[in-house]
RNA sequence: GCCGAGAUAGCUCAGUCGGUAGAGCAAACGGCUCAUAAUCGUUAGGUCGUGGGUCCGAGUCCCACUCUCGGCACCA
């Protein structure tokens, strides 16, 4: 049955290059998963973009004297990059600051606006009158009015851990003040748009509670959240939400609400719709008309995946579904699945920029090839709790385990091939128990990795798999057929024949990890035809600006996953090494470069 | 402070319904030579963060504590 699947990953912050422990949480497992269900003859539906709003962007661009549509420009084009060269296949990689995403968005507020789900409030807020804004929480310190403490931010004191008013603070100051300067705070009021989630809070909790395929952390977090103090029976958890901000950066407040030319829609609020937004895009960059209506319908074949980080879980499992609930009057699909990843470290770290604790993708893949990182990312997926990236586990797993494992099983089997059975598929004779159970294995690999892959249990699909690799190795050792050739050249025709058979399983299997390698396996088997298909990036112009875009193509015919059909006597492809080993010295220079 | 999670072999991580602790890698020993000195076999290696409790029996359930991560409503 084929299944209409769409998965996103998290939008990105564009106000630096991306790191590794951005992509692992989100793009990766996302890119497995999709590949697979491709192959699987799903039709996928996969797309996200940069986040070019927020205040990082905003933040950054001061720091450089650019404006922040500058600066987002700049990141997007590296992360186009970057996504390309990782071979994240997404239908379509965009961002935010495009005339279709700002008129979806304001579709949206509009809809939940007269709908009466957003409402205005008016409050004093500090204003700082030399920087001339409205000082968000965040942009306020002051001594603590509970414990004195004299750095207490204004929302929170992080001293006595006490929740804040900003206006509660003694002292307070701008952070907009240069160290040295002293600016001059007053209490203005302002109104702000706020989203009346109380009125969600009840179909939300009711729909989570069926949601027990999710990931326990993502489910009681989730629960928890909405219920708060209220019972069972009557969740009580949301508040109304501020989704405007005093600010020139992101996405108007619609015309038809009023004149507000100094707010903004706050940036989680637009960003999730670029979930929606990015799918009809999709379909008019393409000429697809309607297409990605089919994503987007409450059906049984139809299902959504958000591959997020930790952080990120309230706003895919409690605001972004009551936007769809708001805007959609129930005739558009919540999320089916979201399983949000814990976080990758460095080196025992935490990922800093400031700090210039990190590996940026574009940085790591200017040396080193991308399925070593993905298998590694794979294998190390912060899946149920933090993980680390160490520069020395990557130098081991890629020589021990991929390279030694599997690099060396596609080899040591297709060079052996190769020059003893004229450059072609052995013809086999009649298979033995062992040869059959092997083979069967393989074949079953298939479902087991498939399944993992389904159940977002990426590092037990791809561990099932080498477990493969590993027999299959043993295997050989066994059948020996460098010895068997000199005196039954069918038998050991026979042996190789099996394990030509078990890698094409596995690089069926591996596919999904690995899409570079398995498709040079692909070609090595002797298939003429593309496993993986190739990348697009494109200048969409709209009325006032363009925008750069980034888009995967799949292949014309879909090779599927299933068990390998290698027949006797076909021509094989040229033997050559999979990946490279890496010498130990990557690991002093790697390691010597983080900090600086 | 409140909420959600994590702590298991030297390293990176699994551990389902409570029933004699698992894998990969690293280590030691042995085998093989087709293969990128790759591979295969065997062995060794653990008071499961700490302290209590329930139970015939606890890594697993309950309580308290320690440390780490995330959220806690104008950072995202």
């Amino acid at each position: 049955m084929t299944n209409k699947i769409s998965s996103y990953p998290a939008w990105p912050y564009v106000n630096g290059p991306l790191h590794l422990g951005h992509v692992a949480g989100t793009f990766v497992p996302n890119d497995i998963f999709v590949r697979y269900q491709r192959l699987r003859g799903n039709d996928v539906l996969s797309v996200t973009g940069s986040d070019t709003h927020g205040t990082p962007v905003t933040v950054t661009a001061e720091e450089e004297g650019r404006t922040p549509r500058e600066v987002a420009e700049e990141y997007h084009a590296l992360a186009v990059a970057s996504l390309k060269q990782l071979g994240i296949s997404l239908n379509l990689y965009t961002h935010t600051d495009t005339e279709n995403h700002y008129r979806i968005t304001q579709q949206f507020f509009l809809k939940l606006f007269r709908d009466g789900y957003i409402f205005q409030q008016s409050d004093p807020q500090l204003y700082d009158v030399d920087a001339a804004r409205f000082l968000p929480d965040r942009y306020v310190e002051g001594e603590c009015p509970i414990c004195h403490y004299p750095r207490a931010r204004g929302d929170q004191c992080e001293n006595c851990g006490n929740l804040l008013d900003p206006l509660q603070l003694i002292n307070p100051r701008s952070r907009f003040a240069k160290p040295g300067e002293t600016h001059k705070l007053e209490v203005r009021e302002t109104s702000h748009f706020y989203l009346d989630l109380p009125k969600f809070n009840k179909p939300l909790y009711e729909w989570a509670k069926q949601q027990t395929h999710w990931k326990p952390n993502v489910l009681s977090f989730t629960l928890n959240y909405l219920r708060g103090e209220g019972a069972d029976e009557n969740p009580t958890g949301l508040k109304p939400r501020a989704i405007t901000r005093d600010l020139e950066w992101g996405v108007p407040i619609p015309p038809e609400v009023g004149n507000y030319p100094d707010k903004r829609i706050y940036v989680w609020f637009d960003a999730v719709i670029g979930y929606y937004s990015a799918s009809v895009e999709w379909a008019q960059d393409f000429d697809l008309g309607d297409a990605w209506k089919k994503w987007w319908t409450v059906a049984p074949d139809v299902q959504s995946f958000q591959f997020i980080g930790k952080d990120n879980i309230v706003f895919h499992t409690v605001i972004w579904p009551a936007l769809l609930l708001g805007f959609g009057d129930g005739k558009l699909p919540l999320p089916s699945n979201v399983p949000a990843n814990e976080f990758l470290n460095l080196e025992g770290r935490k990922f800093s920029k400031s700090a210039h604790w990190a590996v940026w993708v574009h940085e790591f893949l200017a040396t080193y090839d991308a399925d070593p990182l993905r298998y590694l990312l794979a294998a190390n997926l912060p899946e149920y709790a933090d993980t680390d990236f160490k520069w020395s586990e990557f130098v081991r797993r890629n020589n021990d385990e991929l390279v030694a494992t599997w690099g060396n099983l596609a080899n040591r089997t297709l060079t052996f091939t190769y020059k003893n059975f004229d450059k072609r598929v052995p013809t086999p004779g009649a298979l033995n128990d062992d040869d059959r159970a092997l083979l069967e294995k393989s074949e079953r690999a298939l479902q087991v990795v498939g399944e993992a892959i389904h159940a977002c249990r990426f590092r037990d699909g791809l561990q099932h798999a080498f477990e493969i690799a590993r027999e299959a190795n043993a295997y050989l050792n066994q059948t020996e057929p460098w010895k068997t050739i000199k005196v039954d050249r069918e038998r050991a025709g026979t042996s190789l024949y099996v394990v030509l058979r078990v890698l094409d399983n596995l690089k069926t299997a591996l596919y999904p990890y690995l899409p570079f390698s398995s498709n040079e396996l692909h070609h090595q088997l002797g298939y003429t035809d593309d496993l993986a298909g190739t990348f697009e990036t494109r200048t969409i112009a709209e009325e006032t600006r363009d925008h750069l875009v980034l888009a995967y193509i799949p292949p014309k015919t879909n090779a599927g996953w299933k068990p390998s059909a290698l027949r006797g006597g076909e021509p094989l492809g040229e033997p050559k090494a999979l990946f490279k080993k890496l010498d130990e010295s990557v690991i002093e220079i790697e390691t010597s470069k983080l900090g600086k």
